[in-house]
DNA sequence: GCAAAATTTAGGATTAACCAAACATTTTTA
DNA sequence: TAAAAATGTTTGGTTAATCCTAAATTTTGC
């Protein structure tokens, strides 16, 4: 295995923001995309991206934007899969509605275990659509669907 | 109602650390065993004691050792709540062990919200101990026991 | 009362997030 | 197509959280 690519909170969210905007939605993800959508100063972004290249989470082109790498798309992935596994919790255990259980997920999903989610999943015979019906990536230590 | 106190992850560490030595089990809490526990420097353990000091959650004596003031014990006790609701969750509905219910939980106690943590709450008809039978204190805001 | 143990102080280091202002590049548009 | 407008980057900071070592201080135990 190669060393563990690591991403600060911060930076988690800007990966998941990127997926959601190049993967999911196929825009392409600026500097002023970003900064308006975490409400910082731009020259904040361009330096978390260069931060997400050094860690080859993401292909950064200067004054074009930023995409991300397979690694970046991976480590996304398992951010959103705890993200959207905890949604399934609070919707369906405290019957929360869909935007609050994102706003609660939110504030955990990037601290809790794989361990824990895989916990959950597993308790909820591994779903495969969060509340809003994005897809829940599968984890294979998991033993979920494809 | 007064201004926030805010306690940082750590700070919200060695407070309930202090709760359970000094309130649970009656023991001095000194700089020492601060360190210890946290496997830190001795001289961390004084700045962040003082950093509480100036935050007026502990009473700190200069060679002597700390104390939890009054706003201390109850910043201590909503942390402390949100750790032993976790830990109810996961042995209850993930089955997990006391133990490992306890390193999860103090992974995310922290970053949950009051409102996630009453939901819970609720859900599990106001428990008032933890699977390690302390107690779990109650919160106004959620219409629990006693 | 003195040496050992415990604690604090002083002075740093690192890392994460931010920002403003100056500068550079790209895009738009007249 | 050239300037203006928009966008993005660089430079040079700031603040806060955590942590450290070494020297100095205080307390404690014998």
């Amino acid at each position: 295995m190669g060393v563990k690519i690591s991403a600060t909170p911060k930076e988690g969210r800007y990966l998941t923001f990127m997926y959601r905007q190049q993967i999911e939605e196929g825009r392409r993800v600026t500097t002023t995309i970003l900064a308006k959508s975490f409400k910082v100063n731009p020259a904040t972004v361009t330096e978390i991206l260069q931060k997400l290249a050094e860690k080859k989470l993401v292909e950064y082109t200067r004054y074009y934007g930023a995409g991300l790498t397979e690694r970046g798309v991976v480590k996304a992935q398992k951010l959103l899969r705890k993200h959207r596994i905890l949604e399934v919790l609070f919707v369906k255990f405290l019957r929360y509605d869909a935007e609050k259980a994102c706003e609660e997920a939110s504030k955990i999903d990037y601290y809790c275990s794989e361990d824990l989610i895989n916990a959950i999943c597993r308790t909820y015979e591994h779903p495969n659509r969060c509340p809003c019906n994005k897809i829940i990536f599968s984890d294979p230590k998991c033993r979920g669907q494809q």
